[in-house]
DNA sequence: CGCGTCACG
DNA sequence: ACGTACGTGACGCGC
């Protein structure tokens, strides 16, 4: 028996939206809806078996409705965009289920399936129509069901005719009567005013239909008869609006409405990209690994010793894609496991590692090395890391498709291959942990399923690169992808294959201090505080603290107290363990991250910490620093600062060299607004803290005082952040009106300034995102929601990014120039770290100078602003020395 | 594995 | 009324 559903899209959708909590995904577009309706077409598949199936959406707001009547749907709460912002995504799933979907201007989506259960119900089909909307039950038939949605959206109430009679006492056609008499006040739909429910039951079962009750209003008695009378005409409008039109002139055969099922492969591709995790994982889509059920059978050649003849290095040249595997998040200490080979003519090859040990592997070595064969790679930069610890170099890298996807929506939290051929259609590919398991669980899989996966991978790198070449050019963003990150990718490498010294002893040295000093303070703060806990927990410290001492709570988390060094500070006058412990919180932080975590991250073979950039991680454009960080090394307190001293140079009578941006973000921001003011600080190379004081509390300079300028630097401070008066008076331990004040004074002030916030976050409601001097995009979905805190958000992000991101721009362009001319001249001295705003250099002796010159005059003319950027340049015996 | 805390720009 | 300053990574705790 053939069985038809017909879904109402738009009140399933909204149905969702309104049950399911406000869900969204890493890069912050929300699927509850998405997750509402995929659940609902999952269990109607399942439970119903459907052969036919078709999902209808309303088109366009304008419907033949509002012809008559105006007001329709009128007064009903705009759609919010978070629901809005959800349809493309749920047409895409309907289509990734493979059902049919329809929709046509001018009419909605009930009209639709009216029409559809008036051929089905000619040609005798089951059909069972979903939807949220009561007046759907007008279509009820012997062989049409109604399943309306009852709390939730999974659950239903199915009503046939027979359930309609028993529950309501009418027939389905009745169903528009009583909308009539009643209305509706979702759709502004008036029906006859004190008429609800009850009364209206009540008529309809006397006179039947709207038209008898107002023929007959004479037989009813009260007040209500003048209501009838008076408005005789809006009930008539009313059951008219009320009615679902069943004769949608639509072509739609019932043959094309023939249901199959889903393709597993493309519905996992989905929910990938939507991060449906556990619907992934309930419906196996995910894969064990060999499983493979949805995916197309790929052929792949093990590459053996014998294969690696002469003939092998002539095959060779036809290779576009390569991609290598390395386990682990650390490429510095990652275990190779084999790479796979993609040829033009469609040939994959499958390298077991162990293989390029070969006598025979030269050819192939070679090839990695060769700087003139063309390769296509995912994640270069770790490739080329891990390679070199094997004492492999690998050359040619034409185009790396990790940074291409990165940059085209850096706030995407990962760019793994699986959900790049979901975001961009191509056929899917099962996660790396699918196929080697998470954690302790990893294991390389047999042969055969490994050959394939990696074939898979390397074929479709070839796949991607068209289609991301093509996606930076729409978005201009060819410079900043071939001038600046896919060469920095090489620079980085060279950074982080050279490592910097650290000179372990000292480091011991300073821990052994630290410790003595720890336990006296501990012992200290046992006594003080009347017994013995574990410091280190703040569980246990809030006990004691707010219970045991029954200090005043200042601030909870969602857990409990919070003992943060902000509450600590306002708790010391009260009692003395307090600032013990908070000197205990600064030795413990330098203990534990900075002397034994760096101590643990020294390679033996090196003496030297070797760091490892993500490139592709921060939304602004930033780079971040790894295994060990080495961007976050303490400097704003002495007892820190000392730690500096164990970065040495790796060579005897070498210095280091650090060079660093002066106030490049205010710089930015004062090019980018054109702030005339901002501008002038600069230009006259002003301290533009003392300067934003001075303009804002109009004084002169002699008048500026400490707290003038360190009110005003909070306030630049703000600025970049995206200025919140909540924020800055938080900063300034001030109120938020006082905050808002200075604010005011100060966009008052840097007029140009306040242009550029409302210019920014204008561009990206327009846009639906922002971008930096050089093209770099961020996306901001949040940027029209309706939630309040969301909103802010993305408006703060929307004047941060750009500003922060400009300034990444800036030191990556000059990492790349300053890299080339070290090259050119081939100085020996070498770029060791970045530290946002700070490079970091090791310089023989004899290059001082040169250096001295060099670098600064690079990062300084790396990108012509309409301010001067300013560099300081700095050396000593080590890090802590080059201040 | 999430949370609280704290280091940096 | 709403209630956060922007961007990161590492550590220890406790479930």
């Amino acid at each position: 028996m053939d069985k038809l559903i017909l879904i109402d899209g738009n009140s399933i959708a909204s149905r969702a939206f309104y049950a399911l909590p406000l869900l969204s995904n890493s890069s912050g577009l929300h699927t509850n809806a998405v997750f509402g309706f995929t659940t609902m077409l999952l269990k109607l598949i399942e439970e119903e078996k459907p052969t036919h199936f078709l999902v209808a959406f309303d088109a366009g707001k304008v419907t033949f409705r509002h012809e008559g009547y105006k007001e329709y749907k009128g007064g009903r709460a705009k759609t919010p965009p978070e629901l809005s912002e959800q349809f493309p995504l749920i047409r895409e799933l309907v289509e990734s289920f493979g059902i049919p979907k329809f929709e046509l201007p001018g009419y909605e989506a009930d009209d639709i399936i009216g029409t559809m259960t008036r051929l089905a119900d000619e040609k005798g089909l089951s059909v069972v129509v979903v939807s949220g909307d009561k007046d759907m039950l007008q279509l009820a038939s012997e062989h049409v069901t109604i399943a309306l949605t009852r709390k939730g959206v999974s659950e239903v109430d199915r009503f046939t005719p027979e359930a309609i009679q028993e529950k309501y006492g009418l027939v389905p056609a009745q169903i528009i009567d009583l909308k009539g008499l009643m209305g509706d006040a979702s759709d502004n739909i008036p029906g006859i005013p004190g008429v609800g429910e009850k009364t209206a039951l009540k008529f309809l079962h006397e006179y039947g239909t709207v038209e008898e009750v107002l023929a007959r209003a004479d037989e009813i008695s009260g007040k209500i008869k003048e209501k009838i009378v008076e408005h005789a005409d809006d009930a008539r409008m009313s059951k008219e609006l009320a009615t679902i039109y069943r004769d949608v002139p639509m072509e739609l055969q019932l043959d094309e409405l023939k249901y199959d099922g889903y393709d597993g492969g493309t519905l996992g591709a989905i929910f990938r990209k939507l991060e449906f995790k556990s619907l992934l994982e309930k419906m196996d889509l995910s894969g064990g690994a060999g499983s493979g059920a949805d995916q197309e059978a790929i052929e792949f050649e093990t590459v053996t010793r014998a294969t690696l003849g002469s003939s092998f290095a002539d095959r060779l040249r036809d290779v576009e894609s390569i991609h290598i595997e390395a386990a682990g998040e650390n490429p510095h200490v990652s275990e190779l496991i084999g790479f796979a080979l993609h040829s033009k003519d469609g040939h994959n090859w499958f390298v077991p590692w162990e293989l390029l040990d070969s006598p025979e592997a030269g050819a192939l070595r070679d090839w990695l090395a060769d700087e003139n064969a063309a390769k296509t790679v995912y994640d270069t930069h770790r490739a080329e890391v891990a390679l070199h610890w094997k004492g492999i170099t690998l050359r040619g890298v034409t185009f790396d498709v990790l940074i291409a996807a990165y940059l085209l929506d850096p706030t995407e939290s990962t760019h793994t291959l699986d959900e790049l051929a979901g975001r961009y259609g191509l056929p899917s590919l099962q996660s790396d942990d699918a196929v080697f398991g998470k954690g302790a669980k990893f294991k390389v899989p047999d042969e055969k399923t490994l050959g394939e996966f990696l074939s898979r991978k390397a074929s479709l790198l070839a796949k991607l690169r068209p289609v991301l070449q093509g996606e930076l050019e729409k978005s201009e963003m060819n410079r900043l992808y071939y001038e600046l990150e896919f060469p920095l990718a090489g620079v980085l490498a060279s950074m982080e294959k050279m490592g910097i010294r650290v000179n372990s002893d000292g480091l011991r040295q300073l821990g052994a201090e630290l410790g003595k000093s720890i336990d006296q303070l501990v012992e200290g703060i046992y006594k003080g505080a009347g017994s013995e806990f574990n410091l280190n927990s703040p569980k246990q410290l809030g006990d004691i603290l707010f219970e045991k001492l029954g200090l005043p709570v200042i601030k909870k988390t969602k857990t409990g107290y919070s003992t943060d060094a902000e509450v600590l500070e306002k708790l010391a006058p009260y009692h003395d363990v307090v600032s013990s412990i908070l000197i205990y919180r600064q030795l413990a932080k330098l203990q534990s991250t900075y002397v034994e975590g760096l101590l643990k991250e020294i390679r033996p073979e090196t003496g030297k910490v070797h760091t490892y950039y993500q490139q592709t991680i921060a939304a602004t454009g930033r780079l971040s620093s790894q295994f060990p960080n080495l961007q976050n090394i303490p400097i704003r307190l002495e007892e820190g600062r000392k730690i500096r001293k164990v970065f040495v140079p790796d060579e005897p009578r070498w210095l280091i060299l650090a060079a660093d941006y002066s106030q490049i973000e205010l710089r930015v921001l004062a090019h980018i607004s054109g702030d005339e003011k901002m501008k002038e600080a600069f230009l006259n190379d002003m301290d533009v803290h003392t300067k934003t004081a001075m303009d804002v509390f109009g004084v002169s300079a002699q008048e500026v005082d400490a707290n003038m300028r360190r009110q005003a630097k909070a306030v630049n401070f703000g600025i970049v952040y995206g200025i919140s008066d909540y924020g800055l008076s938080q900063n300034l331990n001030i109120t938020r009106k006082e905050a808002a004040q200075f604010i005011e004074q100060y966009f008052a002030v840097f007029q140009g300034v306040r242009r550029y916030m409302d210019d920014i976050v204008k561009q990206a409601r327009t846009n639906g995102y922002v971008t930096t001097l050089l093209q770099r995009r961020r996306y901001l979905p949040d940027i029209n929601a309706s939630n309040f805190n969301l909103r802010s958000f993305a408006e703060r992000t929307a004047m941060n990014s750009p500003i922060q991101g400009t300034a990444a721009d800036i030191i990556k362009l000059a990492m790349v120039q300053i890299s080339k001319r070290m090259k050119d001249e081939k100085l020996r001295s070498r770029m060791l770290l970045q530290v946002h705003d700070e490079l970091v250099f090791e310089v023989p002796e004899d290059e001082l100078e040169l250096m001295k010159r060099l670098v600064p005059e690079v990062m300084e003319s790396a990108l012509k602003l309409d301010v001067p950027l300013k560099v300081d340049v700095n050396y000593g015996v080590n890090w802590y020395e080059a201040k």
